[in-house]
DNA sequence: TGCCAGGGATTCT
DNA sequence: AGAATCCATGGC
């Protein structure tokens, strides 16, 4: 018996979009996008489960390949929610970036667009960890490597599909190990701390979101610098107020979208940020958005 | 080829 | 506190 489950993103949400992004470099190894389908391994302790996410008639379906209990069918449903941020109401995001010079004209070029999200938050440190300093593109292959290494696998109508690698698996490691996926010592050690932290239950999703200063928590952790937390704010808690200042990709976007000869300076970032209150991880999102248009 | 990449820790002044 | 320095490798 096949299992499935049906959501209604909260309108306007554009499914083509979310696949745009998530199709956005053929490296990404944990989900795939297939046509007009997104592919995906869950994991639920020892078993796992292939997702078939697609959109019918405005709604967003996900089929799954095997039977599931009510809970675990209850917990895929909220990550693929999650995922693509189906619950947010965008119209005070569309009503305040109207007035924004930077925003206004951009906004409207991706409607409905979703900030795309990684609910998993050890895959989530991980990703922004392996992506601190390098090229984009460099970072997707790390993260296929260490995917491919130690990430669970399943084929399935001919592709084969991973998950993420356990921080408990992860935990265990030395960095030598992890050297030749061409990951820097460094990164290697942030990481494995990293899993160490959220396999011994002293860091998890449930304890930064009930925090008062999830910033803080984070930062306090080798490797997790304020470009990192502020991203994991965004991209993994769902906090659009999330906002990673320090990121490259925003300096580019802004400079572009400006026309400028030079990256702006972070005083000119906070002074265009002053328009973007509660929403400048949407607002960062959108100006990614605009790099590759 | 050389600069730079979705930074951060460590070590200096 | 704030500025240099190193990390580590590949993309373009």
């Amino acid at each position: 018996m096949h299992m499935k489950s049906v959501l209604s993103p909260v309108q306007p949400f554009h499914f083509q979009e979310c696949l745009r992004f998530l199709n956005r470099n053929t490296d990404e190894p944990v989900w795939k996008v297939d046509g007009d389908r997104l592919l995906k391994l869950f994991t639920l302790g020892e078993k796992s489960v292939v997702g078939e996410i697609s959109e019918e008639d405005g709604a967003v379906h996900i089929q799954f390949s095997d039977t599931l209990e009510e809970e675990e069918l209850g917990l895929l449903t909220t990550y693929a929610s999650e995922w693509l941020d189906m619950e947010r109401d965008l119209q005070p995001f569309y009503d305040q970036m109207s007035a924004c010079p930077l925003l206004g004209p951009i906004v409207p070029q991706y409607p409905g667009m979703r900030l795309i999200r990684m609910p998993d938050l050890f895959e989530a440190i991980s990703w922004a960890i392996l992506g601190q300093q390098i090229n984009l593109t460099f970072a997707y292959r790390l993260k296929q490597r260490i995917t491919q290494e130690w990430g669970a696998s399943r084929e399935y109508e001919g592709h084969i599909l991973y998950a993420f690698p356990d921080p408990a698996v992860i935990a265990e490691m030395e960095p030598e190990v992890m050297r030749p996926m061409q990951v820097s010592q460094r990164k290697a050690e942030y990481i494995i701390g990293v899993a160490k932290e959220i396999s011994s239950g002293n860091l998890s999703k449930q304890k930064l979101l009930s925090s008062e200063n999830p910033v803080a928590d984070m930062v306090a952790i080798r490797g997790v610098g304020k470009w990192t937390a502020e991203y994991v704010l965004m991209k993994c808690l769902g906090y659009t107020n999330g906002f990673p200042i320090q990121d490259v990709g925003l300096h580019n976007a802004i400079k572009k979208q400006l026309g400028m000869d030079r990256k702006p300076t972070y005083e000119e970032i906070e002074e265009y940020a002053k328009l973007w209150t509660g929403w400048e991880g949407y607002a960062t999102f959108y100006l990614w958005r605009s790099l590759s248009s």
